[in-house]
DNA sequence: CCATATACTTAGTGTTGCTAGGTATATGAT
DNA sequence: ATCATATACCTAGCAACACTAAGTATATGG
């Protein structure tokens, strides 16, 4: 049901900072958000979420702001800063050349004699 | 150049797994092999490989064997088991249901009202 | 004779996701 | 009134695994 916790590392830092690009958002909320979006099978942990949020506020990625409510606990909100939109572009180039990368080898159904690019025609 | 190594986490096994499916081979040529194939991206140190080749021997998804040759230094070949076909369907599965998981989530661009698949029509 | 390539091994380090606890406020049920 | 649950944040310590950096050994070319 939920994906091995290893395949998430590297992964997190750009959803965590894509989810906070398309609107201000705090860390209780994305929990459930990433729960959602994947239909249960990323079930990110407080644990983990939170040290993420520090570590990208830390980096400039985003800035927070404590929010009160009329009623309920109040919330430390996030926002993605101009160094953060960089990063997530980096990211998202990254991720994409990463899956590609992965896909070729994938595909490759001989053994390589160094002068194949494995595309097996 | 290289990617992230974090990124690296979980998809290892299953790309040593698939190709030592595709033929029996050894270590030292599987960090060549990889670095071919992903034209230098990835670069599998022996001290990441040889781990993974020990953790997949002891589980049962392959079996090794010295190989002596007319010059040069034995090899420590190994091949694929049952069990071990079996595991790497399972991990080819779990990845691309990862990727494209992953993919929806990036797809998002606007907040979640919990009843949106986030398809963006 | 020595550098380099091949080929395998392993002890220790660092990053990062998870566990498991904690604090605090508000609400609905017993 | 009390207790469970949901909301909301925080953190110390654990575990997995990729990497560093070292070692051993054989063969080859300068």
């Amino acid at each position: 049901m939920v994906f091995n916790k290893e395949l998430l590392r590297g992964t997190l830092e750009l959803i965590v900072l894509h989810l906070i690009s398309i609107g201000d958002t705090y860390g209780y909320a994305l929990t459930g958000r990433v729960s959602e979006l994947s239909e249960g099978r990323i079930d990110l942990k407080e644990g983990t979420l939170y040290p993420i949020l520090y570590r990208l506020e830390n980096e400039g990625m985003v800035e927070s702001f404590w929010a009160t409510q009329e009623r309920g606990v109040p919330r430390k909100y996030y926002r993605i800063t101009e160094k953060g939109r960089g990063r997530l572009g980096e990211l998202r180039e990254e991720w994409s050349a990463f899956v590609e990368c992965v896909a070729k080898i994938l595909m490759c159904e001989r053994q390589g004699d160094s002068t194949d690019g494995c595309a097996n025609p």
